[in-house]
DNA sequence: TTCCATGTTCCGCA
DNA sequence: TTGCGGAACATGGA
């Protein structure tokens, strides 16, 4: 599910629930989980600490400590947060627990197992050492800055869109919301866009993501006119009733609208 | 049982 | 050297 606007509910979920707090104690459940740090130095790191502030860039979310440094999180395909009671087992796939002052736990979890949790000692490096882009919320990414970057690379839009090194936080679901939005074929070539289609692109990806963030990340709370509730096999089109395809671009299954997203 | 999945990373090729 | 596409990765639900 985490794709920037997943993640970003999970920040204001973390903001509204487990800041401020002391960690009296980590516990690791599966240490595949722990990346670029081995389990026992990230608990040294965090315990005692507490978590000041959130940070997401793209689809990873920063926790910056108390006495410094950063807790790490990456959702992968799968990840999710559960802030609860400290009594009793977390929930199932819970891979790592920060247990917090007044019998509270933070619990991440991660079916999947692709995801991850990490220290830091800044933030920007581990976005270095990713190749992680520009947020694509980033006020920095102004239409013009956005055509300049995608307008300049040879591969298919959809799969540029989801390129987290060109720009950070689209995933396979949202690549196709906004290109069904903005009318354009999920295989065009990015540099055969005109400068108005990028413009177009923009604005529509700005809102696609803003939008389903205000809304909880929660696909059945899109407007109807969304694809999003549609994606799968003899659906109709939202906006011209005519059936969604599936097409197949650099490995990842989309789905669109011939009619709509006419050219390929 | 086989296939597929909303993510990232690595590798081979142009 | 850089950018692109395909495959691998781990796990479990359909």
């Amino acid at each position: 599910m985490p794709e920037l606007p997943d993640v970003a509910v999970f920040k204001k979920y973390l903001d509204a629930t487990s800041l401020h707090q002391r960690i009296s104690a980590t516990e690791c459940l599966d240490e595949r989980f722990v990346k670029d740090i081995s389990r026992r130095k990230l608990q040294q790191r965090l315990k005692g600490q507490r978590l000041d502030a959130t940070v997401r860039h793209g689809k990873w979310l920063f926790a910056p400590l108390s006495d410094g440094g950063a807790f790490v999180m990456h959702f992968g395909m799968t990840g999710n947060l559960d802030y609860g009671s400290d009594d009793g087992d977390p929930p199932e796939h819970t891979r790592f627990v920060l247990h917090l002052a007044e019998g509270k736990r933070l619990a991440i979890i991660s079916q999947r197992m692709i995801g991850r949790v990490s220290w830091a000692e800044d933030i920007e490096t581990v976005l270095a050492e990713h190749d992680v882009g520009v947020d694509a919320l980033s006020d920095e990414l102004d239409a013009e800055t956005f055509a300049e970057i995608v307008g300049s690379r040879r591969g298919a839009i959809k799969s540029t869109l989801m390129n987290q090194s060109v720009i950070a936080g689209i995933g396979n679901v949202y690549s196709d919301e906004i290109l069904f939005q903005a009318g354009v074929h999920p295989a065009v070539r990015a540099n055969d866009l005109d400068e108005k289609t990028l413009r177009k692109l923009h604005r529509v990806m700005t809102r696609v993501l803003q939008t389903a963030t205000r809304k909880g990340a929660d696909a059945r709370d899109m407007p109807r006119t969304w694809l999003m509730g549609n994606r799968g096999d003899d659906e109709p089109c939202p906006r011209c009733g005519g059936e969604i395809e599936d097409i197949t671009v650099s490995g990842r299954r989309g789905w669109y609208c011939p009619r709509c997203q006419p050219g390929g």
